[in-house]
DNA sequence: GACTTGACTAGAC
DNA sequence: AGTCTAGCCAAGT
């Protein structure tokens, strides 16, 4: 089980509608620091991932090297009922509350 | 195994 | 509030 798997995993989890940051999935997989690794899983990830709903801290799009994806990224937020303020995302109205004792034991 | 890169963050200025 | 700097982590070279 490699750390972008375990990415995937927890990103699947994330409900339409809702959202969660780069750190908060980091911490999900006990790695609270590894911010910057998550967002180095999203670069590549399969179809089924809802990347989209991973944004920043400040509930930004962070930009891509290349591709313009985050303006995908804002429109498929949008469309799942996950309003922006200033063009970042209301997180203190939207952020996904991921259930406790999950990932295996409880 | 060292070195580089990146969709990150928090803290200084 | 906008910028810069310094930690942090996994992956690919």
């Amino acid at each position: 089980m490699t750390f972008r798997s375990a990415v995937y995993a927890v990103v699947r989890r994330i409900p339409r509608g809702e959202v969660a940051t780069y750190g908060q999935v980091a911490a999900l997989l006990g790695r609270a620091r590894a911010a910057r690794a998550v967002g180095g899983a999203m670069g590549s990830c399969p179809a089924d991932v809802p990347w989209h709903r991973v944004v920043n801290a400040q509930g930004g799009i962070s930009r891509r090297r290349r591709d313009s994806g985050m303006l995908t990224q804002r429109i498929r937020l949008e469309q799942e009922g996950v309003r922006l303020r200033r063009g970042k995302v209301w997180l203190a109205r939207f952020q996904w509350e991921p259930p406790r004792g999950r990932r295996g034991r409880s």
